[in-house]
DNA sequence: GTGTATGCAAAGCATTTGCAACGAG
DNA sequence: CTCGTTGCAAATGCTTTGCATACAC
């Protein structure tokens, strides 16, 4: 079973009785095609070179839609503005934010999972979803610093 | 000695060339007397119940100085809204966020700081500060649902 | 007195919504 | 044809700023 992208937004969309659009499709491959954690605006622009009639709002409700059909993941650092990532191919992650230069490295950690599931489990508490934020300085930047 | 959390303000106050006013103690008072992570607008409805002229402004810019000063903790949950929290006798701590009743449970581990530290060392990063929220339904919501 | 702080109102921003025109099914 | 979708613009809600007045030092 070929698990695309595509298809698992098309059943979600059909599913919940909503309509394919070309908007919908082009805001989706764009999404796709990015690798960093993109905000609504950045899709906007990217998504404009593309089709210059296309409004912000409706790069919004689809990424909202994308979101619920479970394709992307919304975060928010410290800026307060909303980003999406991917949820397929990238299992848990967490993020260290760079503060001076704003870089996201993304890591994984077996160890901060088990540890989640012994908490929820000590509390009672269902996890749906988690965030793990590390912010601080970066390899790259403390180098810089130094000289 | 005494570190008192006034005398802290204070000594940032003073230490930053700015002044101490009626307004900056009574609005440290009052979140001082908080436990949960209040607002901005919580503090300034609180505020306004001893002076009703004070100012959505100077509570908030007042709370950026108690941050500022080490007080506080600023900390943003999944609403976008910016909530504090002391600092003071509450060493590191995480949440657990309630999806059904917004209850935040605070909660510690030894483990997870451990992993952080590890993972700082691996990356070569420098760690200031982190967020680490688990969202989910709590016990008592779980109970609820389940009748 | 001098320069910071306050309170008010207005500006900023990202996000969300209303609505008439449009288009998928 | 019917009803969801789009694009525009306006509204929202929190945060931030400008400025004249008030006040700490």
């Amino acid at each position: 079973m070929v698990t695309d992208a595509h298809q698992i937004f098309n059943d979600f969309i059909k599913g919940a009785g909503l309509r394919g659009t070309e908007q919908r499709a082009l805001i989706l491959d764009t999404f796709l095609n990015t690798d960093e954690h993109v905000s609504v605006d950045d899709l906007f622009g990217m998504v404009k070179l593309e089709n210059k009639k296309i409004g912000y709002a409706t790069v919004h409700r689809t990424m909202k839609l994308i979101t619920e059909s479970g394709l992307a993941r919304e975060v928010v650092f410290n800026d307060g503005i909303a980003r999406f990532e991917h949820t397929l191919d990238t299992g848990h992650h967490h993020h260290f934010v760079c503060k001076s230069c704003d870089a996201v490295i993304e890591f994984n950690s077996d160890a901060v999972d088990a540890e989640e599931k012994r908490l929820a489990k000590a509390y009672g508490f269902e996890v749906q979803s988690h965030h793990f934020k590390i912010y601080g300085i970066c390899k790259e930047c403390r180098r810089k610093k130094r000289t």
